[in-house]
RNA sequence: GGAUGGGUGGCCGAGUGGUUUAAGGCACCGGUCUUGAAAACCGGCGGGCUCGCGAGGGUCCCGUGAGUUCGAAUCUCACCCCAUCCGCCA
């Protein structure tokens, strides 16, 4: 969500941000903008000066009935009375505007950092070369995930379309486990290494949790909603960030770093015809979150830090990976800046988005309405609100299965991960 | 699902129609005192909008909205949310 003064402080700049995403309507818009923004202000002020001049008569009857003068109180309230019909009024269009404000500005995304690339779609994203991890493991005539998940007897999609339809799997035996190992491995990682707290968060959220975190208003078809009204979580950065919502903290308690390792559940509308084979794309799938809650002169490096942490579980899985940096085309609805982590497929000869962390900044805080109290200063601040995958688990498996393949069609398990199997060293039929 | 109670500032809490410009306390900040700290005392201490170069002023906000009234935190209605008890249940 934005704020109307920035806009009206500095147009130009919003216009800016708002063009280099695409938006072709900016300027149009801004001045849509600014023109209701003057209007509400105008009539707010002329409200006031109604509402000061009725409270005044008010007090005024008061004391001309209280010294008995009917002629005086009579005339002031056939005043009030006209007064209080302009107010009425007044007041309603007050509420409609900033409505319609409000609607307007929920809709409009978040505007990019200025260190992120222009681009039209995802082919002029940028890799950070420094980040680059690893290479492509050798291999003769890879498979896919799901070929070798289902000649393990371990990946079932048929029994899944059966129960549920498209975009669900049945795991089985060693591949189930070996996603409960991941979800364990990396909340251990992030717990132990890097200072996250695990949180066992719930995943039917109420509509404001999914504003908070711009899933609503714009992203409604994307998830699923219950018959009493709730949303299932498209990701924990639903619960994990709406934790400090309409709350106002205190600098000493920040930067807060949450992790959970939830199912997530996306409708994909618009995904028809999009990776329909295997475990890419699906309804259900689970992810290990992270989400970070700074002040302002941190997210920038908190967004690096936490884009290191959900390297680093790659790293001890030993794949290979490379980060891009979104360009403007293809950066999320209520992103400043994003970077995609991709790991290598072997069995698709491509890299795949097993990650993505985004500073939002004060975005997301703004329609929580979080806020903290700085020590210097004092009026309160928004916070900033930075998310990332670290990792997607279903993803993971299906990278640890393309690039831990044998020529057998076994699986050998990565040393990492090795505990969490009861030892095993590999997934065989 | 049935029944009841309740939503007041960062927190607790008083307030049932006009000295509430929302008492009081806690927390927090500044000061006095002290070798230092604590205690005590003094002062400060919400948000939105707006007017003003500034000092400062105005106005709105007691869950949300709609009413009653010259005037509403206070009365009425609807809705949202929270809690407790009973029933059912992992």
């Amino acid at each position: 969500m934005h704020d109307i003064r920035a806009i009206r402080d500095d147009r130009d700049a919003f216009v800016a941000g708002l063009t280099r995403r695409h938006m072709a309507n900016a300027a149009a818009l801004a001045d849509d903008l600014v023109a209701r923004d003057k209007e509400l202000r105008a009539l707010q002020t002329r409200l006031q000066e109604a509402q000061a001049r009725r409270n005044e008569a008010s007090k005024l009857i008061g004391r001309a009935k209280a010294q008995k003068d009917d002629n005086q109180a009579e005339a002031l309230m056939i005043e009030v009375a006209g007064l209080k019909d302009e107010i009425a009024k007044g007041e309603e269009r007050e509420r409609t505007l900033q409505a319609e404000l409000r609607d307007v500005l929920a809709n409009i995304p978040n505007l990019p950092a200025s260190d992120v690339p222009d681009g039209a779609d995802e082919a002029a994203n940028v890799e950070v070369i420094s980040r680059r991890w690893g290479a492509a493991p050798g291999m003769n005539a890879p498979k896919e995930h799901f070929e070798l998940g289902e000649q393990l007897g371990l990946m079932d999609f048929e029994r899944a379309t059966k129960v549920s339809g498209a975009r669900f799997v049945y795991l089985k035996g060693a591949l189930a486990r070996l996603e409960r190992a991941l979800c364990s491995f990396m909340l251990d990682l992030h717990t132990e290494q890097f200072g996250y707290t695990e949180i066992a968060p719930p995943i039917l959220v109420r509509e404001q949790a999914m504003f908070g975190t711009n899933q609503l208003p714009k992203f409604a078809e994307e998830s699923f909603r219950t018959t009493t009204d709730y949303w299932l979580i498209p990701t924990a950065e639903v619960p994990l960030t709406n934790y400090v919502r309409e709350e106002i903290l205190e600098e000493a308690i920040l930067p807060l770093r949450f992790t959970a390792g939830t199912p997530c559940f996306r409708a994909e509308a618009g995904a028809a015809g999009k990776d329909t084979r295997g475990m890419i794309r699906m309804h259900q799938f689970s992810k290990v979150e992270l989400v970070s809650i700074v002040t302002p002169e941190n997210s920038q490096a908190e967004h690096e830090r936490m884009t290191d942490c959900a390297q680093e579980v790659l790293k001890r899985l030993g794949l290979h990976h490379r980060v891009v940096t979104l360009c403007t085309g293809d950066i999320g609805f209520g992103a400043q800046k994003t970077y995609d982590i991709e790991v290598w497929l072997p069995g698709q000869n491509r890299f795949r988005e097993i990650s993505s962390c985004s500073n939002c900044g004060e975005f997301q805080a703004r329609r929580m309405n979080a806020r903290y109290r700085p020590k210097a200063e004092k009026s309160l601040r928004y916070v900033h609100t930075l998310n990332g995958s670290g990792l997607a688990t279903g993803r993971t498996l299906v990278a640890i299965l393309e690039n831990y393949q044998q020529a057998d069609g076994s699986i050998a398990v990565p040393d990492a991960l090795r505990p969490y199997m009861g030892g095993i060293e590999k997934i065989a039929k």
